[in-house]
DNA sequence: CTGTATCCCGTAAGATACTG
DNA sequence: CAGTATCTTACGGGATACAG
């Protein structure tokens, strides 16, 4: 899986790409993080995050076909439905943790930068 | 960083909409995942993904942009240009690391169940 | 070769109203 | 509450021709 300097790129941007259909879009992801903590209820994901019901639902769909999510129907009144990581969705924590840890990083480095390149930061 | 069950959630999905700000689209992470290979030429990216020179030029002014790669002009004749991954972007490797796995899993993953599935995988 | 300018299209995604 | 229908807009992204 290494050491030849060149020959894994192809078919590694390959799997980067396969992997980036799977979660494409703004929210699968950021979904996925959420269920990846706890279940939650369509109306929780559409409130906590802000995304429409239309969009939401289209995402989960989604989510479903490629088995990342499970959507369990409780017989509750009114009727609640419940959706929740499956194993396979879980299998995508590395990705989830990694994202998560570099968006902190980023945000540290991008304002460190400023921080050291702003003049207006020598204060005044 | 941990523990408290649910209470991470909030700046966790938080910071994985940052990452994925940085790194929306189709093509900067399979960009970065080659350039985290060696550094590449703007006809060697454009040829080798496939992508047309209008959108890699816009892909790799928004990873200048964020910091992600480094542009060098070299003075050849006639004038030829490097995209090498700069530090900041090497830091995303554990991301692409982690999709580029996950993309070969997934693929697994999806077979063998049809496998499994399909009763003709019961073979004679 | 490295880009930019133009043109064009599909779709991601938001707002809102409505149904079961 | 869960989800769909409809409408609308913005933008991602592809093709091509052209410029430096």
């Amino acid at each position: 899986m290494l050491s030849c300097p060149g020959s894994a790129s192809k078919s590694q941007h390959q799997a980067v790409r396969d992997t980036l259909d799977v979660i494409s879009g703004k929210w699968k992801l950021v979904i996925l993080a959420m269920l990846l903590d706890r279940p939650y209820r369509f109306k929780e994901l559409s409130r906590e995050l802000g995304i429409s019901p239309r969009v939401l639902s289209k995402e989960l769909q989604e989510m479903e076909q490629h088995q990342l999510v499970r959507r369990t129907v409780c017989d509750t009144r009114p009727v609640t439905v419940e959706y929740a990581s499956s194993d396979h969705g879980r299998s995508l924590l590395s990705v989830v943790q990694a994202m998560s840890d570099w968006g902190y990083l980023h945000h540290e480095t991008i304002v460190g930068k400023k921080r050291s390149d702003d003049p207006a930061a020598k204060m005044g």
